[in-house]
DNA sequence: ATACGTGCAAAGTATTTGCAAACGG
DNA sequence: CCGTTTGCAAATACTTTGCACGTAT
């Protein structure tokens, strides 16, 4: 039986730190939330499921597990452009997506495209950078909310 | 001899907002000066060069005019992740392009790519949304910063 | 013990808003 | 004139930081 692939992030995760000496339970509480989540979270998101279903963690704390978490690779840095930062684990691999956003309801979605993704790199060898990421984002209006 | 592509955009931006009744000093120097630029800037980087180069602007005038121009249909937002947003011209056509910030500098560039541009309209078309507009942005090391 | 982690409150930034005065047709 | 625009200052929203105390090894 294999397990959930968000359990899996989480506990290669919190391995890794904890061989680097660094545990706690803020951040080992973040982790645990962002393993369980089908898509990115802001902050204040991660505050308030935490606060109510599991174990309360400061704001700060939850910024600076997400920064860290973030510099240190395990998670990805998502702007969607509504002025808040968001946050998604870094799995193992297959499951490289980008996002869909409803500029009415604020609905995100992620989706994947091989060919997308051929495109980038063909793009990114030919900048003359080297690439260590991309983002995209598509807004429009989703199917309950095109009028 | 065709205008400078720049300025074209400038007077049309103009042209309408003024047939719409609405004109005024602030938003007009914002205009021309974005029309001047080769790349995105940020509310910040437009006050400073009014202040200095041309015509004083408040902030807030600078923000409200960019908001504005953007939900019209005149500017583009672009977030490039640095917790600052930027702008830029919509021009008529054939200048559709997409970014590339070097992490070690800041220092951002533009490119264009057909194909890129074709593997997004058919991810586009395959979501069921109504898809209005797609950023992409390409993060690394430029040439100058790669070590 | 020693280094890391955490929460709170205070500080910072980026952006928005209320309002009275100035402007434009 | 009358609606729009502007600048200032105050307010807001998000994020970061300083610091004293708590925790893990």
């Amino acid at each position: 039986m294999t397990e959930l692939p968000g359990n899996e992030w989480a506990e290669a995760t919190l391995a890794t730190l904890q061989r680097r000496g660094r545990s706690g339970g803020a951040r080992k509480a973040v982790v645990e939330l962002l393993a369980r989540q089908r898509c990115c979270l802001t902050a204040q998101e991660i505050f308030d499921a935490l606060r109510t279903a599991e174990r309360p963690v400061g704001l700060a704390s939850i910024y600076r597990a997400l920064d860290q978490l973030s510099t240190e690779g395990f998670l990805q840095k998502i702007e969607l452009g509504a002025g808040t930062t968001r946050y998604e684990p870094v799995r193992a691999d297959g499951d490289h997506h980008h996002h869909l956003v409803c500029d009415e309801c604020g609905k995100v979605e992620s989706f994947a495209d091989v060919r997308l993704e051929q495109a980038l790199h063909r793009v990114e060898n030919a900048t003359g950078y080297r690439v260590a990421a991309h983002d995209v984002v598509l807004r429009g209006a989703c199917s309950d909310c095109r009028t």
